[in-house]
Formats: structure tokens, C-alpha cells, sequence
RNA sequence: GGGCGCGUAGCUCAGUGGUAGAGCAUCUGCCUUUUAAGCAGAGGGUCGGUGGUUCGAGACCACCCGCGCUCACCA
């Protein structure tokens, strides 16, 4: 790692501190203290901002010679011995300030000299247009807000005549930006559109769910029993009751025992937690939204997945039309729906409704698939179809009517054999969604748990436990129920055109920084 | 976990075995409408870490740490 440790002696501040430190920050610490010895308050209290960098420069003729107060970071310094320019960032941009020494008296000035990239200051002043044409604050007032004690990895840009920005040294180390993803924020500010869609993607979902009547709920995330999906747990301990509690895998069994208590439409919208690996889909936690709704089917749920994304695509971006890597890709419905029956026989010719166990092996080996060897009919189905079919799945695609072995809560298909009620939507090759018709019925329920005991027996760590309170629920009754579960990173990701997952989280886990 | 690649100044990067470099940033001086401001000068390094090869290692070898891509695993 890059971290570095020094101890250094300043005969100021820096005494005997034990912190990474290198000339610079001994610089601004020293620049500290002469600003504290000129009773310049370093780090203040509050400050009224009235005005928005981007607004004064989009809407010049309505600011025009109006004073404005505005703050932000200073972003660069160009100093012409007794007036300066600088760029000042705030939230929505950033906006120069001409700071003169007649203007703002020369102490202040003099204080301004010990201000650099990264400090946060405040600007009283009247807007004004340079000889050069930019839209600038003539200061009248300079304070300095926030001292910073660190350089900042600042890069230069230029805006040419097309508007178009080019940026020079850019700060574009991947590790150093998802460690610090707060300076990563500061120079790379275009990334925090990411980040507002997806606040609005999650806005958006959350309006379609109300407006249909669905109640949000939480559910607990500490459980003694963890289901709902096949996935590895994290486990922690609650010492007053001294026994393991697992973070929630799934909130599917809560959300259903709740259909069964009454409420017809619930939905939760929270961090689920799996100890696997990472990648560029798959986060340790990561945030899922799930929907039940009772007397529906799975055929019902759809259509509402369609018109959800739809919904949120037309809300948040205005079309459901999206440029993904380079691929058009339209949410607009109806989606093409397939069986995965008539996918993988349209890919490989092979009916899994009909073949043996050998003929699914051997072409699964005509694939290059590597299997345990242990692996149930179903299994050997799902691998089938990820090989022939799934990449193929580019244009919005729900792919329904799945084997009943890898899908241990989901209602038996009222007429297929061997399939359950259950499907998932499908786009680049992605999935995205995953939702059944609910298992409504106890007996049946059992018996599907006590099997997934028995892989877990035979050691399918991600085999799922006999929850015997949600068997005890259903057996009160369940009606029919049609659910539903999105995962929301990659929602996002598609959405926002991002290929790691990490791009859609604002601090994704990294290894621990070694000293 | 396997394979491939990367790690040099605060940032972005050169440096193919012989005195550690550049641009930006920083510091000093000049400069009252500049804008990748400019001009003149200066400082700044455990070359990710530990061992090894060599007269000599930033470079070569081994191991370790971190990051990326990819395969495996997996929602």
C-alpha cells in the first residue's frame, strides 16, 4: 500500500502527532497557525449562502451587478499580486470569484494569501462579466470557512469552445477513489450524477409502490434464522441474549408472514448481506427491493414489473430508451417473454422437460461446463440455460417457468410438471429480477425445506434452513401470493450505464489500507 | 482460489543493470479583469514491502501486501 507513516516535529501543531504527513500538509498546518495568530477564525460556524454557482451562470441576466453569497471549495488559485482569481466549487458546480485587495481591504487579503485548493470559503460580491467573458462574483467580502489541512489531487480542465471539458491529470487512481471516495466526490464531481439517479430510481420505485397502495415495511436485519435465499451468511453474536444472530440474506419470510397477518401489499427496500466473493456484480451487501402482493400470480407480476420500470425510466430519465455499452436497449413493454423450456431447446435442440440426467451432462460437456458431479436435475437445468442461453438475453426478457429444485419457495406450475410459477427478467444478459408465484401451501412448503436441509446435509453450504415459525405462518394461511425482488445496484448499473458495481456504491469494501 | 497486468514526488506519468526525472501542485519574488494565467528561481522520494542475484537493482529473481482485468465460485 501507498500509506505512509512518519513522525515528524514541527515545533507547532504537528508535535509528536503520529499521522501520515509530508511536506505539504506540514505546510498547511504551519499556514494554520499564522491565520490563528491573525485571529483569523479557521474554522467557522455558518455561513448564508443565497446563491448556486451554475444558477448565477445559467440565469447572468437576472444576477447582474445583484450581490449573491456564495461558498464553496476553492478549486484553483490564479493570483496577479494584488487581485486574484479563483473557482470556487459548491454543490451544483463551480463559479469564479475576482477577490481584490482594494476591494476587501488588506488584511483580508493578506489572509487570503494563506488560503489554497481545497479551503472552503465564503464570497460576498456583486456578478459581473471579465474582459474574458466569464461570468464571475466580484468579492466584497472573503472569508475563509474551512481551512484544509490536506492538498487535494487537483486537476486542471479546460471548456473549449463546444463546451466540451477536458481535464488534465485527472485524479483517476481506482483504489485511492474508492478508499476516498469523499475526494474522489471533490474532483470528480460528475460521478455524483450517478449517484443522485440513483437516489431518484429509488424515489421512483418507492412513488410506484405507494401510489398502488403497497405499505413500505422493515423487516429485521439481525435474524436467528436467516431464508428466503441460497446464499451464505454473515453471523454475529448478541451478547445480552448470548446466542448468533445471521444479517439477513433475503427479506422474503418476514414480507410474507406479514401478507399472512393481512396487509395485502408490502414492499422493503434494504441491504441484504451475503459473506461470497466480490465483483463487478456482486457486493457483500447490497441493496434489495421486494414486493408481495397477495391474490396475484406471477403472470400479474409482469406486467407490474414492466410498467414499474417504465415508470421509473420515464421519471427519472424521460424515455425508456438507454444506450448500455454501446447497446440500445429499450424497457419500453411488453418485454419478450420465453419459457426457459423453449430457450434452451430453441439454443440447443435439448428438451429438459424430457431428457435424462446423462443427456443433460452430456451437453453440458459439449459447453465446457464444469460440474461437482452432485448436482440435482434442476441445477443441471439453470447450468444449461446460463451456458446457451442467458447471454443471449440483450433486449428486456422475462424468462419464466423454472425448475422446482432450485426454487424452494415458489408454487408448483399449475400444469408443467417438475416447474414452478416463477420467472426473472433479463436484459443485457443481466438478470434483474426474480419473482414466483408464492408457495401458499404449508405441506408442500415443508417438504421443499426439509429437502434443502438435506442438500445443506450433504454440504450445500448455500442450502437453505427449516424455518418452522414461517411454516407455523403458512400453515395459519397464506393466500395466494405473487412476489417479487429487484435488486436495485444493478438496476442502477444498467440505468446508469456503470459496468462495476462499485460505481454505484458510494463506498464499496475494500481490504483493510496496511500501515 | 487460478492466470495475466499494475504499484516511482500530493496528482498524472516517463525511466530495459551504472549519480531518481517531467508536467501540474507546493514554496520565494514580480504582477489589480486572469483562466491549463504568465515570468524568474527553489524545495519535495523508504521507487508498495521483505529477502536474494550482482562490483552495482527503481529495473532481474523469490515471497508477501494492495489494486485492476479475467476464469472459477456465486445472486
Amino acid at each position: 500500500m501507498r500509506y505512509k507513516e512518519y513522525k515528524i516535529y514541527t515545533g507547532g501543531i504537528l508535535e509528536n502527532t503520529q499521522q501520515e504527513i509530508n511536506d505539504l500538509i506540514k505546510r498547511r498546518y504551519e499556514e494554520l497557525d499564522e491565520l490563528k495568530a491573525m485571529n483569523i477564525e479557521t474554522f467557522a460556524y455558518k455561513f448564508d449562502v443565497d446563491s448556486y454557482s451554475t444558477e448565477i451562470k445559467s440565469d447572468f441576466e437576472k444576477y447582474e451587478q445583484k450581490d449573491v453569497a456564495v461558498a464553496g471549495r476553492l478549486m484553483a488559485i490564479r493570483k496577479m499580486g494584488k487581485a486574484s482569481f479563483v473557482q470556487m466549487q459548491d454543490t451544483k458546480g463551480r463559479i469564479q470569484a475576482y477577490i481584490r485587495k482594494d476591494d476587501v481591504g488588506e488584511d483580508v487579503y493578506k489572509a487570503f494569501k494563506l488560503m489554497d485548493i481545497g479551503d472552503i470559503v465564503g464570497v460576498k460580491g456583486y456578478v459581473f462579466k471579465t474582459k474574458m467573458g466569464e461570468i464571475s462574483v466580484h468579492a466584497k467580502e472573503l472569508v475563509l470557512l474551512s481551512k484544509s489541512l490536506r492538498p487535494i489531487p487537483i486537476a486542471k480542465e479546460v471548456v473549449d469552445a463546444n463546451g466540451n471539458k477536458k481535464v488534465f491529470d485527472q485524479f483517476s487512481d481506482i483504489e485511492l477513489r474508492y478508499r476516498q471516495r469523499y475526494v474522489d466526490l471533490i474532483v470528480n464531481p460528475e460521478i455524483k450524477d450517478v449517484f443522485a439517479k440513483r437516489s431518484l430510481i429509488v424515489r421512483e420505485l418507492r412513488n410506484f409502490l405507494d401510489g398502488r397502495g403497497y405499505m413500505e415495511v422493515e423487516t429485521p436485519v439481525l435474524q436467528q434464522m436467516y431464508g428466503g435465499a441460497n446464499a451464505k451468511p454473515f453471523v454475529t453474536h448478541h451478547n445480552a441474549l448470548d446466542i448468533p444472530f445471521f444479517l439477513r440474506i433475503a427479506d422474503e419470510l418476514y414480507l410474507k408472514r406479514l401478507i399472512v397477518g393481512g396487509f395485502d401489499g408490502v414492499y422493503e427496500i434494504a441491504k441484504d448481506f451475503r459473506n461470497e466473493g466480490m465483483d463487478k456484480t456482486h457486493s457483500p451487501e447490497f441493496t434489495m427491493m421486494e414486493l408481495y402482493v397477495a391474490y396475484k400470480d406471477y403472470e400479474w407480476m409482469m406486467n407490474t414489473v414492466e410498467e414499474m420500470v417504465e415508470h421509473v425510466c420515464m421519471k427519472v430519465f424521460g424515455t425508456t430508451k438507454f444506450n448500455i455499452e454501446g447497446t440500445e436497449i429499450d424497457f419500453k413493454g411488453p418485454w419478450q417473454r420465453v419459457s426457459m423450456v423453449d430457450s434452451i431447446k430453441e439454443k440447443s435442440g435439448v428438451d429438459i422437460v424430457t431428457a435424462s440426467i446423462d443427456e443433460l451432462k452430456t451437453e453440458l460437456k459439449k459447453h465446457h461446463v464444469k460440474l461437482e458431479g452432485n448436482e440435482n436435475r434442476g441445477q443441471l437445468i439453470d447450468e444449461l440455460f446460463e451456458a446457451v442461453v442467458e447471454a443471449d438475453l440483450v433486449q428486456p426478457t422475462f424468462l419464466y417457468d423454472y425448475p422446482i429444485e432450485i426454487s424452494p419457495l415458489a408454487k408448483k406450475h399449475k400444469d408443467k410438471e417438475g416447474l414452478v410459477e416463477r420467472f426473472e427478467g433479463f436484459v443485457m444478459g443481466r438478470e434483474i429480477c426474480n419473482a414466483f408465484s408464492e408457495l401458499n401451501d404449508p405441506i408442500d412448503q415443508r417438504e421443499r425445506l426439509e429437502a434443502q436441509s438435506r442438500n445443506k446435509e450433504a454440504g450445500d453450504e448455500e442450502a437453505q434452513q427449516v424455518d418452522e415459525d414461517y411454516l407455523r405462518a403458512m400453515e395459519y394461511g397464506l393466500p395466494p401470493t405473487a412476489g417479487l425482488g429487484i435488486g436495485i445496484d444493478r438496476l442502477v448499473m444498467l440505468l446508469t450505464n456503470q459496468s462495476s458495481i462499485r460505481d454505484v456504491v458510494l463506498f464499496p469494501h475494500m481490504k483493510p489500507e496496511t500501515k
